[in-house]
RNA sequence: CGCGGGGUGGAGCAGUUGGUAGCUCGUCGGGCUCAUAACCCGAAGGUCGUUGGUUCAAGUCCUUCCCCCGCAA
């Protein structure tokens, strides 16, 4: 099957692998435009893009898909189908029925929640049990379109958004697969989404960093995880930003919320509800990531220490 | 050349106005103890990222390059 690509992220490139192992003919990719990034604002590839330039699979990277180019670029490539994996624009109708069997997506979601562009991280801010992939038809709204296969997974006490991203990213590339192949012998019957039980999942800010220790210790955790490893939950220690990267629920330790209960191996915080949180690796800033008894060895934390 | 922090014994940090390096942990040996990740005594281990320079003398000043990290995108 000719099937054109649409992604750009890390969470794409198993998906986009897949396709190529299962045998299907990838005509064209499309991933957003380079962008200077990092330190000295460097272009850097996307790493869909990466994939793909190594593969020797056509790369289109338009800044627009609504000025009528992108349109004939999909034209001349004639595919039967475009899957859309995180590509990180909104596509017009006219692209997306271009193709065939139109465009496929696949959501890093149990659909109808979690709509939209950080559903992973999301759903492990807001303490969820599981989660999941689904694939759909697109139409024109966000992750609105009708569902075809859904596959769920656990999430874990304390799995970060980084750990259920990698496995999702592997879960979507095989529910890709089969989507694809039930696709191909007519098997799938597609599924309107309740709109009443749909939610969004907005897009993370650095604005949602900050860690308020008056929270309840399971509210903080969930916070640490979600934002890990990107864009990492911060707390201020002696006057510097420290970023903390994981941690564990204390419940047997109590404390004022930010107040340091205990530091051996571990950095055991107060939070709002009698309970703590085991600080298990953090990084001050300018510094590398580091656990926190190795932390302990450079910086005495005095009694009385306290997080804010 | 977007802004900024940093590269010191295995790990994490100190090191003032330049005079051959110190702390905590770890490691090894010994001791104490019913016992211990506790405590005591002792030991090993560092060309102070790299290059060149200034100086009687540089981890500490200037220079080249490499690497790591925070911010911002």
């Amino acid at each position: 099957m000719k099937i054109v690509f649409m992604g750009t992220p890390e969470f794409s490139v198993p998906c986009l692998e897949r396709l190529v192992l299962d045998g299907e003919e990838v005509v064209g990719v499309f991933t957003q435009p380079d962008k200077p990034k990092g330190r000295g604002y460097a272009l850097s590839f996307s790493p869909v893009k990466e994939f793909a330039v190594k593969h020797n699979i056509p790369v289109f990277q338009p800044k627009s898909m609504r000025d009528g180019e992108a349109l004939k670029i999909i034209k001349s490539l004639a595919p039967d189908l475009s899957i859309v994996v995180a590509y990180g624009k909104i596509l017009p109708a006219e692209i997306l029925t271009a193709p065939k069997y139109n465009s496929i997506n696949i959501h890093a979601s149990l659909l109808p929640a979690y709509r939209g562009a950080a559903p992973i991280q999301r759903a492990v801010l807001n303490g969820e049990k599981k989660s999941g992939v689904t694939s759909m038809i697109m139409d024109e709204g966000i992750d609105t379109g009708d569902m075809l296969l859904k596959s769920e997974i656990e999430i874990g006490e304390n799995m970060t958004s980084g750990e259920l991203h990698d496995k999702l990213s592997l879960l979507g590339a095989e529910v890709l697969s089969q989507t694809v192949s039930k696709l191909k012998a007519g098997e799938l019957n597609p599924i309107k989404q309740d709109d009443a039980l749909s939610s969004y999942a907005p897009m993370l800010t650095k604005e949602l960093c900050p860690i308020d220790f008056t929270r309840p210790a399971r509210e903080v955790h969930n916070k640490i995880r979600g934002l890990s490893p990107w864009p990492v939950a911060t707390a201020v220690f002696n006057g510097k930003k420290v970023k903390i990267h994981s941690s564990v629920i204390n419940d047997k330790l109590c404390a004022d919320a930010g107040v340091v209960a205990k530091a051996d191996n571990v950095i055991t915080v107060g939070c709002g509800d009698n309970k703590c949180i085991d600080i298990l690796e953090l990084q001050l800033e300018g510094k590398k990531r580091m656990s926190a008894a190795d932390f302990l060895l450079g910086h005495k934390i005095e009694k009385g220490a306290y997080f804010e």
